[in-house]
DNA sequence: AAAATGTTCTTTGTATACAAAGCTTAGTGC
DNA sequence: GCACTAAGCTTTGTATACAAAGAACATTTT
């Protein structure tokens, strides 16, 4: 934990704005696993008071991404590589519903937002900037949770995500076969127009499945390091 | 909401006194949706400052059970038939993964377990009284969520149940068929024993879908009550 | 009568104070 | 030297105090 800062801009109850900060921190890694969360130390570092502090603690705690032993306060969440797989799994049967339902669900403007994507999706690979690349691929996905049209779903997915997202996975995308990931959106993409569900949901299982071996192999690297 | 008490016995902090407190008068409906959750009255109500009130609230927030507007305070998150709808789709989703884990993942120790939850569950047929077969349904869920051995997915899917619970449903169980779910119960042991997944999945699926529409007939009826 | 304004009351947001639990460490006895 | 105990320190748990936002209501103005 270095450089904590607050951004004091958001017009936010203080207990929201640590949250994110905290949340954020701890997705960067910047406070480490099993690192100790307290809360004057904290309070001092962002200069508010405790209560604030606590606050968020509660709601990164019900996150996943704290774990507080009563009277001993709060941790950074640990996650172990079993807890990786466990996330997939269920990620992989989420999105496998999502899909589902955004081919039964999508209509002609989500169908054209979801060009859109596509579009910006591939001008990105163009680009060749890994960045922007990331970025339009979740704005991809993004187009298919909300076609979905089941909110919670959705909530449920980006949790999902955030958990993954410590790993630093999408370092490895650095890597990934940028025609394939074209290829298999515009089969997803193809699947939906055709609403197609067995078609789409076996594609979106090959298309996330093909990023796990990847993130796991970083796993392993990763666990090598950091242990307390 | 009339008659909240806390339970002192516990020797938890206070806060997670009142959150159990507060989520079981939520999910029994003692606090309707809507309501709104004021500290000062919460916290003279159970005895407490508002202190683990606050964060409390910051935890049923997290948990879908409480909405709150900045400056204007929680209250009991309100749940439409379509939110129901999007619970039941994932947890339909869910169901179906966590019975393929433990399909794949059943050991000679957790089937014994099963089966005992089998022959309770078969006893609890038997007796004929409601809540006890209520119970051990669950219990039996409960085995093969464990035997699915990810503990991820348990939690979300206890949350939603968690927030289905709130329409009261389990009343609907009067009506079951419990022939009928036995039955099913047992080809599930058996698609379990056989490690048959495409089958093991497809009975959950339709074990799930007999309860949706009752649960839905009564969210009709219950919907046309309350309004604020 | 309706709209606008101001005043008061209520309620949330945040800080702070104090109590009690748990750790640490130094000291004591064996 | 090792185990045990006691004192002090650190940190969490809870209550309370105060500030400021928002709601409600009355008053004025048109």
């Amino acid at each position: 934990m270095e450089d904590l800062k607050l951004n004091m801009e958001a017009f936010l109850p203080l207990r929201d704005v640590v949250f994110h900060t905290l949340r954020d921190a701890i997705l960067k890694g910047e406070l480490e696993p099993g690192e100790r969360l307290m809360e004057i130390h904290l309070a001092n570092k962002l200069g508010v008071s405790r209560t604030p502090i606590r606050e968020a603690i509660r709601m990164l705690e019900k996150e996943g991404l704290a774990v507080t032993i009563p009277r001993r306060g709060a941790q950074v969440a640990r996650m172990t590589e079993k807890d990786l797989e466990d996330v997939l799994e269920i990620r992989d049967a989420l999105d496998g519903l999502a899909v589902e339902c955004a081919c039964r669900r999508m209509t002609e403007e989500t169908f054209d937002k979801l060009k859109d994507a596509m579009n910006a999706f591939l001008a990105a690979v163009e680009s060749g900037d890994v960045r922007t690349i990331v970025e339009a691929d979740e704005s991809f996905h993004n187009v298919i949770y909300e076609a979905a049209d089941n909110p919670k779903l959705g909530n449920i997915i980006s949790n999902l995500k955030e958990q993954m997202y410590r790993f630093r996975y999408e370092y490895v995308k650095n890597d990934l076969d940028y025609t394939r990931l074209v290829e298999e959106h515009s089969q997803i993409m193809d699947g939906l127009k055709r609403q197609d569900v067995a078609y789409v949901k076996e594609i979106m299982h090959t298309h996330l499945d093909n990023q796990i071996e990847a993130v796991k192999e970083l796993i392993r690297k990763q666990s090598e390091g950091s242990r307390s």
